[in-house]
Parts: structure tokens; C-alpha cells; sequence
DNA sequence: ATATATTTTGCTGTATTATGCATTTTATTT
DNA sequence: AAATAAAATGCATAATACAGCAAAATATAT
């Protein structure tokens, strides 16, 4: 048995059981106590689990799941995420869009919010599905392989069914004269049926996004009724936009 | 042999177990561990693998992880998976259950395939964007916590808009008089939609599950076209179903 | 076709890694 | 404090990795 294969089954045991003793690993894996235990210590070593004395424990269910940890600024995503909770209110209707960003929306939801949330991702639907208070509804369609999200004429008729109260969008590029543009044309039209879709339109993005632009627009600014990035609503970085009927957050 | 034959067959050998030994491989192929071990550290180099110590591992199989090991039955259910993938035709139109035998499915589509796979499920949906060939359509709907699927009258009315060549499903129970049933009824209900949807149906299941059943029906068995179990066809456990017009694989 | 590079492969010896055992040190319990 | 359990340490053994080399296979040039 190979040793990265051990491992897997000792984190295994430990996420499904909470915890382990190093004593029954060794027996279950048939190897000594001195390899569970060094196993043990790298697992720790790579915060996979938490070592205690003679066995270990899980570090918790969200950790190492639907959540890569490379995600490119997740910092300040993790800011406007906060900020985009706040709106968030009890039984309220919501649609929550793709992206790193609206994920960690969608992770940061607390618990005991009982929202009905649409989505046409399914990486943020995968991570709406951990949160007891919610309900789930995927929009269908074809799914778009590197956007993870239902694009095309199904998911655009979808939503033209559906209104929700608040939209929390991402964005590939937001500029303050042509508004929200894209690299991608098919993104672009579910972008905008969802737009459609919502009284309000909530767009979250990092402060690097602004003033950049791409080929295919969405909408201009003015469709935007929040916006939200990781910096301080007065920063000067964001004055373009104060000409606009917007609220910055 | 030829190198880049070696190394698809290697390759095939991790996706399918997930592991492989570079003594096991250098046997197989018979070349010597040398060349095996070559192959490997290309291919990881490609990062079409992982390479170990004394071995390899499949990509997904670190970060994907709450798969492999929580699976009950995995071994079976692999067999299961393999028959079946013997029966996608390049160019098909299916549909692929919900469920971790049919997750199985998903995983050891072929990556040259081509097909349009529709599914319920959005841990299914996720494997099959893995697949560069695989034209990806999620049903939308209402999003079942405990089995991650479309549920509902949303999901079941697209449902009556498709129709596929083969769906692929899994059942909670089954039993030669009694059928399918589950013990749940919305995914009943689902259930026979997808069933009404398809030309021909294929049941994949362990044989744990045989002479068992639930509350619920979805369909009878003759409703089956095809029942996959991890059994060798001729077994006398299957006696049972051979009264009706069903094959066995 | 022949000769010449280039690549591939298997073999050798040496370095590295993984594992289990014995022993000492440290932590936990009574 | 004594008894016990677990962790750390050092070491021996076996398996594996790696570098270098030569033979074989393949490609390329003349």
C-alpha cells in the first residue's frame, strides 16, 4: 500500500468519524503504530487534521472540501463578501452568479439566514447545499466548462421566469464610462437575462477590476444599484462611479 | 510497445484505481521499472498524475478526496461502472443518475467520448466537466440537501421536454416482483421522469440491493431495459429477474 | 542502402526513503 | 508519586529512486 494511499484513508476515517486513535488505524491499515503515526504528523504538518494525543481529530467540515485554497485575492474577496452579507436579509429571494467571489458569498451565509437562493453555478450551489436555513434552486442549462455555470437559450429562459430581491453578481471587467464587459459572449447573455431577472443588482468586485474593459458588454453602471469592492467607500479610486446613481459599499 | 501506448495504459490504470505500483505496472506492461518509472515521472511532469513513492496517483484522487474513501462498496460499484461505459456510443445523448454508482459512471467516461450527458446531480455535473469531450446540460430545480439533485416540479417538467438515447440510474432498492422503490418520494418522482425520458433504461446496481425494497415505487422491473451488477450475468442470484424481458451485464 | 545521430531501454551500483523495532523521553491517568 | 500510555529517537532492514553507462532500437542524414 502506498503511503499517499494511507493517508487518504486515514483523513477518510478521520472526516467521517471526527476522530481516530492511532491504534485503530494501525490495526484497520495493517502497519505499525510508528507509521500511522508519522502518517499522522504529516497530515498535521499539512493542516489536513489536528494531532492529539494518541490519535487525532477532524479540523472541521469546511476546511479542505469545495474550497481550493488558491484562490487569487482572496482576501479582499473575503472582504466584500462580509459586505455582501450584510445586505443579506431573513427570507429574502436571492441569485448568486459564479465566480471566486460569490462563492465566498455564498460560504459566508451564516447559518441560522433562511434565504431561497438561485444560482447557476455549481460550485456556489454545491456550497449553498451546506448551509441548513437555505433553499437550493439551479437554474439549468448547458453547462459551461470553465465557468461552471448553465449558459445559453435554457438558462436565459430560465431566469425570465423568475424574480428574485436581490442579485449578487461578479463581473470580468467594470468601468465606470462602458460599464460591465466580458471576455466571453455566452456569459454576457446570462449576465444580463439576470440583471433582468432582479429588483436589485448587487456587483461585487475586487478594486483591480475597475477601469478595465473587455469586448462583449453587459450592462452599463447605471443598471448596478450597489457596488461593492474591498475598499473603504471614500476612496478616491472610486470617484468615476460617484457620477453614477450607485451606492458604493 | 510504443511509449506513448504505455503511458495511455498507465494512465488508464490510475484513473480507473486511482493507484498504481511501478512493480505492478512494470509486470503488466512487462518492461522493467526502470522505463515504468520513466513514463511516470513524464506524465507527472504533464501533470496528467501524481508520482509517489513507489508509485502514482490520479490528480483528483488528494483533492477530490471525500469521494474515495467514504464510498461504501467502491470496488463493485467500479465493475458496475465499467460494464456500463461499454454501452456509450460515441455521439450519444444520455442521461446520468444522482447517486455514487453512477458518480462512478461519470468518472470513467472515456476522455476521447464523445456524448451529451444531461444529469440531476451536481456532484455528477462537476465530474463530467472533467471531460473534454462531454457536452454537459443540468436539469435545473429545487436542490435536494442529502442527495445534492433536482427535485420537484421544475426539474420533472424539463425532464418531459428531453428525451434521451440511454439514462443511466441507480435505485435505492430492488426487487424482481416489486421493482424499484425508494424511500423517498420526491425522488420518485424524478425517477419516473427520467425513466418516461429515455429510450432505454439502465439500472446500476450492487447486488446488496437486490430483493430489497422501500415505500416507494418508481417503476416496475420490466420498466428495465438493461440491469448492470457487479455479478457475473450467469449468477444464480439474478435468477430471479430472468422471467422478465430485461438484459443482464 | 549505409552510416551516423538520437532516443529508448535495461542494468549496475549508490543514495534515499519507508517501515518496524527497541529504547528513552514525555505526557496522562490513578 | 507511581503506573501507564503515548511520543520521540536511533537504528537496522528492505524497498525504492536515481545517475551513469552500454546495448538496442529508432530516426536522420549521406
Amino acid at each position: 500500500m502506498l503511503k499517499e494511499e494511507r493517508q487518504q484513508r486515514i483523513l477518510g476515517e478521520v472526516e467521517l468519524h471526527n476522530r481516530i486513535l492511532l491504534t485503530d488505524m494501525a490495526e484497520i491499515l495493517d502497519v505499525s503504530i510508528d507509521t500511522v503515526r508519522r502518517d499522522v504528523k504529516e497530515l498535521d504538518a499539512a493542516n489536513k487534521l489536528q494531532k492529539v494525543h494518541g490519535g487525532a481529530i477532524s479540523m472541521g467540515f469546511t476546511t479542505y472540501s469545495a474550497r481550493n485554497n488558491n484562490i487569487y485575492a482572496l482576501e479582499q474577496k473575503t472582504i466584500i463578501a462580509e459586505k455582501a452579507v450584510t445586505l443579506l436579509k431573513q427570507g429574502g429571494v436571492i441569485f448568486i452568479d459564479g465566480g471566486t467571489t460569490c462563492m465566498e458569498l455564498a460560504r459566508l451565509i451564516p447559518d441560522d439566514l433562511e434565504l431561497t437562493c438561485f444560482t447557476l453555478s455549481l460550485p456556489v450551489a454545491m456550497q449553498l447545499l451546506t448551509k441548513p436555513n437555505v433553499t437550493v434552486i439551479f437554474v439549468g442549462g448547458q453547462i459551461s466548462k470553465e465557468a461552471q455555470i448553465s449558459i445559453g437559450a435554457n438558462a436565459i429562459h430560465h431566469l425570465s421566469e423568475i424574480r428574485v430581491d436581490y442579485s449578487f453578481i461578479g463581473t470580468g471587467y467594470v468601468d465606470a464610462l462602458f460599464g460591465l464587459t466580458e471576455f466571453d459572449w455566452d456569459i454576457v447573455q446570462v449576465k444580463k437575462a439576470v440583471i433582468k431577472a432582479s429588483k436589485k443588482t448587487v456587483l461585487l468586485s475586487i478594486s483591480e477590476k475597475l477601469n478595465s474593459q473587455h469586448r462583449y458588454k453587459t450592462c452599463d453602471i447605471s443598471a448596478i444599484n450597489t457596488m461593492i469592492t474591498e475598499l473603504d467607500p471614500d476612496n478616491n479610486l472610486l470617484n468615476l462611479f460617484r457620477n453614477y446613481d450607485i451606492r458604493l459599499l
